[in-house]
DNA sequence: TTGTATGCGTTATCAC
DNA sequence: GTGATAACGCATACAA
């Protein structure tokens, strides 16, 4: 089918020159008089050549491969993460290892240590839980971490998040001036720091305007699914007393609908509902859902792309690195078109 | 923090030995007396040793990493393939490489060219469109593949895919002892292979019962989406004579529902709705959808399983492989339980 | 059972 | 501008 011949020193054969030439005509092509580049090039594609990454990793002591670690790509979230990390990781001709971990310490353990093995270059990870300890086989090894999703604290890297605090803000923002002031918080385990901050949000918004945060009625659930959310439905509506809802995620949101359908409530006539994350589910559900809506390709980007910048600062200069945190900022939309009291 | 130092080396001279014995604790232990492995083993925990995948790979040409190349990652269906071939590339202690490729040419080529160039092991791919010639640049460099979702023809290589003729049958089955032969078939190009075969499946499953398969209306759409779905819906309602519909994915089969609900057709009462994927949208949509289900994990799963069978293979003996073609078979999932009549 | 020696394909440091 | 040549870290054939 096709020759069978690799590496540079064919090459360098059949274009009559020395490897160290072949290799400066891949790596730095104004180093090399165009005459015997043209050669070289040549010789190139006569041989279909195709360099061994192998190699020059090792070479080199880095690959260009980054990881990617999320807690489950079936989550239309973190798809769109991979989706927009993708993308730029092909702009900067990478390839990305993608890691799902389940959240679960031992998987991660041996992904990492995978990346490790095959010298990544860096990592992009969205972190459920906290933790940063677990980072350490990454780091041993001098691979560059972009935490996404998450802000870093001190020292613990570079980061590219999305302002929950801000999101909650804006959610409640639209309850108060559509509903007024009763509203119900239906949110995940504040052990996780996006439920956390959303809800911090929200009560600063209140506060804002003058309500009691704590005059808010809340509801936790474990699982930020349809299911649960279908039961803080069930629950808000025996309750009775609100009129705006607003859930730290669109599952949720989605449940609560049906939830407070099932008691007879409708949205939006009789309540508002507020979702957060703007995943498909806010469009083709069974309600077009008012949620906030989150820059996720651009966060993948952006995570890529300060990766990138980090691991260049460091091979030019040895010149210190300044860690950054990217925070974008999370906005509004507004669908069903509620027919305000 | 830790130690810096790296390398068989280092181990070696720590634990007294020479650096084959400590390769063979790595790779055959049981070739190594246990006193002097443990010894070993001790050095190597002491150091924080981690492999060099560079080294590895350049010594034995090739690299446990496998390329995953799919047209959109934010597509459930993709989605849950990946979800998969993840946990089955973990638990074979294979890397997985994301290839993202938005059915982009351009792109492909870039990616397959990065993926031979780290030598993966080899490469899953789930293609859009046909054309096994764009496989031409993993193969040059020995990369073995699997195409998933798709049945590889002679000499293609390994394949996992789903009997689509087969559910098509299922679906109109369904549809014919619900309703009678009054069916409609909304459909994708049929250049797709999928779309083409589930109508095959329809048809087939119409004459079997003695309906003559042109009698079925027939609606193509070019993008099978939410949206494509309800103009296709308004149609057919518009059109009127039809009892059941056969839709070739979820989206469109959502699309359809409301579609017909714009025309005062309701579903499940006046006409029946099948959808094909069984995707998240079949449940948390505006309503339960009946749908033909795809085993998708497991065809993600069997997809590594297949690869890495492949790759003993060539390794072992150097014996002949036989390539093989894995069909799996989709089930009917009733979600509606519509009155017949 | 263990050690010695060689080479995988590159890059980079020197001479020329 | 270009050519020798020495690593990079490991696996393996072979010798001991």
């Amino acid at each position: 089918m096709t020759k069978k011949a690799s590496g540079l020193v064919a090459v360098a054969r059949l274009a009559g020159v020395s490897t160290a030439t072949v290799s400066n005509v891949l790596n730095r092509p104004e180093l090399v008089a165009p005459a015997t580049r043209e050669r070289v090039v040549a010789a190139l594609d006569e041989l279909d050549y195709v360099r061994s990454g192998a190699a020059v990793a090792l070479r080199t002591g880095t690959s260009r491969l980054v990881g990617l670690v999320v807690p489950d790509i079936t989550n239309p979230f973190y798809a769109a993460i991979a989706e927009g990390v993708t993308a730029a990781a092909d702009d900067a001709g990478y390839s990305v290892a993608l890691c799902v971990n389940h959240d679960d310490p031992a998987r991660e353990r041996r992904q990492f240590e995978l990346l490790a093995q095959q010298r990544a270059a860096g990592a992009l990870v969205v972190p459920l839980s906290a933790g940063s300890s677990r980072l350490s086989t990454l780091r041993r090894v001098g691979t560059h971490l972009v935490l996404v999703d998450r802000i870093a604290e001190r020292d613990e890297g570079c980061s590219v998040a999305i302002d929950d605090v801000l999101g909650g803000r804006l959610a409640v923002r639209h309850l108060l001036a559509l509903r007024g002031p009763r509203i119900a918080l239906v949110n995940g385990p504040r052990t996780i720091e996006q439920c956390a901050n959303r809800r911090a949000g929200a009560r600063k918004e209140l506060r804002r305007s003058g309500v009691d945060p704590d005059t808010m009625t809340e509801l936790t659930v474990e699982e930020m699914t349809i299911d649960a959310g279908r039961r803080a439905g069930n629950a808000l509506a025996a309750a009775g007393g609100v009129d705006g809802v607003f859930c730290t995620n669109d599952q949720l949101a989605t449940g609560v609908i049906r939830g407070l359908a099932d008691a007879g409530v409708r949205v939006p006539d009789d309540a508002a509902v507020v979702g957060y994350g703007d995943l498909a589910l806010a469009t083709d559900g069974p309600l077009p859902l008012t949620t906030v809506s989150q820059p996720k390709l651009l966060m993948g980007r952006t995570a890529v792309e300060t990766l990138v910048r980090e691991i260049g600062d460091q091979v030019d200069g040895g010149r210190e690195h300044q860690h950054s945190a990217t925070l974008f900022q999370p906005s509004l939309v507004v669908r069903d078109s509620a027919p305000a009291t």
